[in-house]
DNA sequence: TTATTTCTACTGGTTTTTAGGTATTTTTAA
DNA sequence: TTAAAAATACCTAAAAACCAGTAGAAATAA
């Protein structure tokens, strides 16, 4: 491989972080920045007919969530190298990112030197975390330490009216099933989640996300 | 008053976002950066033996809470700006910087003309939000709508013990308080928050923010 | 000091959830 | 087509939560 630049685009909803890195990136003598892009949708549109080798890429985004987009953009266009830039810190989410394919994570406060090293490790092929990320990967919360459960379509839409405060009997109405339909999908809802009582229940689920 | 330069800090934990401010508004005529923080505590010691006019503050920081900053800082430093500058949505947090004396707040994806705006309206001592903004105090959506009810010490300490799923048995043999007196409080908190059981009240909890 | 709030605790009764199953039908994936 | 997963529904019984009150003690604010 020839000693061209890294065609580097950087997706990021925030202009003002665009600006930032595009600054902190500009005299990197190994580094072309190719643009800045605020959607999902911008950035696969500029893959169709661009090269890019490496992607800075952030998880919130509005149209697409950075970790699907991180899949997707493997999937389409497998050579190109993904490093997460972002803010978030739960263990789920990082491994999330790496699982779909992302060369590294580093949150947004990490220093230039950080950058410039998960980079040059990024491009050799091997992962790379920011030693904050490194640290959240080490110390397994509690309640994080727990997988998400996988849920059926059922149990989705049934936690969803728990967390409403409905009563098994009132769900059942408003599902058309009978009451202790309901009480089953709970009781499975709360052995999926490894928890004792609703309570519990609605609190994992929101610290995994799912409202 | 003189035509002199706002003197301005930038408040963020993300040196990409302090690079990319600086950078976005280092062309601005009448503006100074004095200087980027990244922590409460690094703003707070600034201030104390040195002049600054406004401060872009954001919310999310390592050591203090943004809106509680923003009180802080307006407390010892009645004439010092603030203007919030930061990625959460959430209407009560806007309502609560702006209670604590926050000229204005603007979400990171705003344009550098929203930025431009409401510096100058907040020199001219009035109160400005970016677009989206004022979106989110127009919708106030029906969770976020009735204000976080003011909570006891108690009522807060009994509320985490039921959010890991224990039982008033439980939280009054842990407190050596009669669990009809758990009770009591359970039956409390649910009328504060107006809702109907647990399910409801930690879900409630959740989206007031209050774990 | 007095008034108010908070914390404590109770009575008595109803509703709902939880825990331990089992079991049939429907849907989905291999 | 066949096995597995998901969705449906039931039983019994105990535990827990919820409802609607009352009321005294302790702490706090005016």
């Amino acid at each position: 491989m020839q000693k061209d630049k890294l065609l580097t685009a950087i997706v990021d909803d925030h202009p003002i972080v665009i600006e930032g890195l595009k600054n902190l990136l500009k005299n990197e003598s190994d580094i072309a920045i190719v643009g800045g892009f605020q959607t999902g949708a911008a950035i696969l549109a500029y893959l169709e007919t661009n090269q890019v080798d490496l992607i800075l890429l952030d998880i919130t985004l509005p149209d697409i969530n950075g970790m699907e987009l991180c899949l997707e953009i493997k999937k389409k266009f497998r050579s190109v190298i993904v490093l997460i830039l972002s803010n978030r810190t739960e263990r789920s989410i990082v491994l999330q990112t790496i699982q779909n394919g992302a060369s590294g994570y580093l949150l947004k406060n990490s220093s230039l030197d950080e950058l410039r090293l998960c980079i040059t490790e990024a491009v050799k092929g091997s992962i790379c975390y920011s030693k904050e990320v490194t640290e959240i990967l080490s110390r397994p919360s509690r309640n994080e330490l727990l997988a998400a459960p996988r849920l059926t379509k059922r149990e989705k839409q049934i936690l969803k009216l728990i967390a409403q405060g409905k009563t098994s009997q009132t769900i059942g109405e408003e599902l058309f099933l009978s009451p202790l339909t309901i009480d089953t999908h709970r009781k499975n809802l709360l052995q999926k989640f490894q928890v004792k009582n609703v309570a519990e229940l609605i609190m994992s689920a929101n610290q995994q996300h799912l409202f």
